[in-house]
DNA sequence: TTGGCATATCGAGAATAACCGATATATATT
DNA sequence: AATATATATCGGTTATTCTCGATATGCCAA
């Protein structure tokens, strides 16, 4: 885990958001038809939601995946976003315990 | 506590590195005549392990002050800057149940 | 294989952060 | 009052981030 990496990564009021969103998805997100929420939520309907350009969600979406914080599974043309709990439990005690 | 704010300040390798020698001020700089350790550690010693200038060594200070993660006492010319443990423990709970 | 969505990537402009050196402001000493 | 020391602030340069529009890529359907 690169500490920087993930700070950076939760340094934005956006994407603070949508991890915030993608804590309860099906209370933000309309329903997913492939298997309920278990692959997480697609970018369009995250895109939907932020008031940014696809491009930019896009971009995000990608930050925080590299920061470990969401992981991604391709079905067909949609790529679907979902939170890495074990990331948070993680953070929270690194900082807890080392920072 | 203004989360943007917190996670900007930790994403800097240098700050988390003071963060980090403020956690054992003992170990990571010479005896302060003042109170022991209690007030912290004066910009001086700060600086002088730092590598980079004394300028941008308290702007980052100032930074990590208003993110809420140290405190300053002033006393005669210097100024003591020390954690504040607390503002890392509720860092800690808010990511582990609210981000 | 052509066309249509969904997503990713690219290139660019504006805003912010990372530093620096120089200077200002406190405080202490003589 | 004059000088010295510690810290803060200011102005500037360069690097990074934010965000966009345009375009490329991947997958599906006709």
């Amino acid at each position: 885990m690169d500490q920087v990496e993930v700070f950076k990564a939760l340094s934005n009021k956006t994407r603070l958001q949508i991890l915030s969103w993608l804590k309860d998805p099906e209370v933000h997100f309309p329903a997913q038809a492939l298997n309920g929420y278990a692959n997480g939520v697609c970018v369009g309907q995250i895109h939907a939601k932020s008031g940014l350009t696809q491009s930019t969600v896009s971009e995000y979406l990608s930050s925080l995946q590299r920061a470990g914080l969401i992981s991604s599974t391709r079905v067909g043309q949609w790529t679907y976003y979902k939170r890495n709990e074990e990331a948070f439990k993680a953070l929270s005690k690194l900082i807890e315990a080392d920072i």
